[in-house]
RNA sequence: GGGGGCGUAGUUCAGCACGGUCAGAACGUUGGCCUGUCACGCCAAAGGUCGCGGGUUCAAGUCCCGUCGUCCCCGCCA
């Protein structure tokens, strides 16, 4: 064998012209003509022409190659001649004469194939691919994913050590974190009756790691939810976790704007346009009617001033909202918007030439300064666009007409990958039983500016009743989440360290001192002994590297995922355990229901 | 917890709405031939309890009920 020096098959090139090397890999395909053998020799790296001559192979005839075999070969790198030269492949330039070759193990007939032309216009049932995982991670594709994912996290990992960050690994037997998912436990068998919390993220380890300052800590950590599953969501995903010590949310955003920048153009060659757009939460459910807007299609839902444009309804009684879109969308698709349900009036102009339901309800000289005068980046050419404008209706609806837009590819993303800051989250939900709940965690400090009204409304609390509750929501906070493509893919705050906002939040989300001490004491505790101001962010790495790579689903870009029921084909986990392991950890089965 | 899709040779699928020559195709596999192929070609063959269980019917891949698996979505979860 060789580790020094190994060639790898898809590296084969004229610096080995004429050179006996040693291959290895699989049989990818071969292509026996009689007395004369081709095979195509696949590692990680690519795919090499063998040629298999039965006056250089004295066991010729006893080769019984069969595709997925491991192969270990000796022969000499030719040049091939002009008219066979295989443009399909990087090698294809090569072959290698084959003078020893030894099979090192037989494959059986796969389960599924997974040559690359094989696999063009099919696709493998997903159940299949993750019973036999080790044999979809040998697909190109596949291998693709992981070493991109590898890349991306080495070069991040680069980044913040040149930073002066610090990887430090936090637990993973655990306690509760206070992000509000289910948590897995872990029983305890020294400690009878008593868990282990399999942690939802390392919160709260990384606010200790401050107080002990080491002041710019990050961790590729594995988090645990035990929630439902989704196409982007499993119960253990990853996430870049981080945190900072005297910095403020701006530092975070630009800390973050560089590294991807940075690890992007690095990795894939994509170049982003740094700093993100930043928009409020407000603006976001206003205009786009979602904490996480998709600003590839960057269409605000916004209220039409009826004083300044009429309209010749008389029926309208309440607001009235419009959808502007820079081009124009034919007769037959509108229709078809209408006949799904959707009511509204619509202008489609293209140049001098104005079609459209709400025509006969304005006047074309007023609603064309109207349109003039918005300030749209988008609507560049004011000459050519379509206008939905609903009244006494939800403006959701209108939203909803735009997403079916999207859907049918009538409007097209303005560009790949769009990344946004969502800025200044609530503090706090109210939860359907009246609770008020953090919407982040409950270590995330309210917006200076809405400082007092919290104390005022904290100082009021005894006397509103649950409507009155809902003022809460109105409190800002320093909550920011990063969004790309409208997913979520990271979330932060900059933390309280005041120990009397600190018991103020506790005491509001109806959490006693008593209980916050017995969950969070330790963070608490440390808190008194020189806190700095910190703050940071986590980053779903599964939901980055899936959009950049514009996979289905974050499963195709994790080695060993699960099943939206939470099995692992491969192992088949979860499984039962013996009467003498339950009995171990004290634990006795209900009868299953 | 709820809604929806899918389940037929090793694989990808057709067949199901209208029950009865419907056990089919392609690729793969196996055997044979072939010294320049590269998705090689040619000849031949094997291969399916139609996810599982029950029901309706003279007759069930096909209709009904249940169940299991998987995928997508809502709830839940950032």
């Amino acid at each position: 064998m060789s580790y020094e020096g190994r060639i790898w098959c898809g590296t084969v090139n004229s610096r080995y012209l004429n050179q006996k090397i040693e291959l290895f890999g699989w049989v990818n395909r071969f292509r026996d003509m009689g007395g004369i053998l081709f095979i195509d020799l696949r590692d990680r790296t690519g795919i090499v022409q063998l040629v298999v001559d039965q006056n250089n192979i004295s066991n010729f005839q006893e080769l019984r190659i069969s595709n997925e075999d491991v192969l270990k070969i000796v022969g000499i790198v030719r040049q091939r001649p002009k008219d066979k030269i295989n443009i399909k492949i990087p090698t294809g330039e090569y072959e290698v004469e084959v003078h020893e070759i030894s099979v090192l193990s037989k494959s059986l007939t796969l389960p599924f194939p997974i040559n690359e032309e094989d696999y063009k216009d099919v696709s493998v049932d997903e159940t299949l691919r993750l019973k036999y995982r080790f044999i979809d991670l040998r697909r190109p594709k596949m291998f693709k994913n992981l070493y991109f994912r590898h890349k991306l996290i080495k070069k991040i990992r680069d980044f913040l050590d040149e930073n002066e960050f610090l990887e430090v690994e936090t637990p993973i037997l655990s306690n509760p974190t206070p992000e509000g998912a289910r948590d897995f436990l872990v029983p305890s068998r020294i400690q009878k009756g008593k868990f282990y919390a399999l942690p939802q993220s390392p919160q709260l380890y990384k606010q200790i790691l401050m107080v002990s300052g080491i002041d710019r800590y990050f961790q590729i950590a594995k988090c645990l939810r035990d929630e439902d599953l989704r196409a982007d969501r499993q119960p253990e995903f990853t996430q870049l976790d981080l945190e900072m010590s005297f910095i403020n949310y701006n530092d975070v955003f630009c800390l973050i704007e560089k590294m991807l920048k940075e690890v992007l153009l690095t990795t894939m060659g994509l170049e982003i346009k740094v700093p993100f757009l930043r928009m409020e939460y407000k603006e976001a459910i206003d205009q786009y009617i979602s904490d996480k807007p998709d600003l590839r299609f960057p269409y605000p839902i916004r209220k039409l001033d009826i004083e300044k444009v009429q309209i010749n309804v008389e029926s309208v009684t309440n607001d009235v909202y419009f959808l502007i879109i820079p081009q124009t969308i034919n007769r037959k698709e509108i229709d078809n918007l209408y006949n799904s349900g959707y009511k509204f009036l619509y202008l489609v102009r293209e140049g001098e030439n104005y079609k459209g339901t709400l025509l006969k309800y304005i006047q074309l000289e007023q609603f064309n300064g109207f349109v003039n005068n918005l300030e749209d980046p988008e609507l560049k050419n004011k000459e050519l666009y379509t206008v939905f404008v609903i009244f006494n209706q939800p403006k959701v609806k209108l939203n909803e007409i735009k997403q079916v837009l999207i859907d049918r590819k009538i409007l097209l993303p303005t560009c790949s990958f769009y990344f946004l800051w969502v800025n200044n989250f609530p503090l706090f939900k109210l939860e359907e039983d009246g609770r008020i709940s953090p919407e982040h965690h409950p270590f995330t400090n309210v917006h200076p500016e809405d400082k007092d009204l919290l104390i005022e409304l904290y100082n009021n609390i005894d006397k509103f009743d649950s409507t009155m509750k809902s003022r809460f929501t109105s409190i800002r906070s320093l909550a920011y989440d990063l969004v790309l493509n409208g997913v979520e893919v990271g979330s932060g705050s900059i933390r309280i360290t005041d120990p009397e906002l600190q018991k103020m939040i506790f005491s509001i989300i109806g959490l006693t001192e008593e209980e916050a001490n017995s969950r969070f004491g330790f963070l608490l505790n440390s808190f008194k002994y020189g806190v700095p101001p910190h703050g940071g962010i986590a980053l779903g790495l599964d939901r980055i590297i899936s959009i950049l790579l514009m996979t289905n689903s974050i499963r195709d870009v994790i080695a060993f995922p699960k099943t939206q029921s939470g099995s692992c084909l491969l192992t088949n986990s979860p499984s039962g355990v013996g009467e003498e392991q339950l009995k171990e950890l004290g634990i006795e089965l209900l009868p299953l229901a």
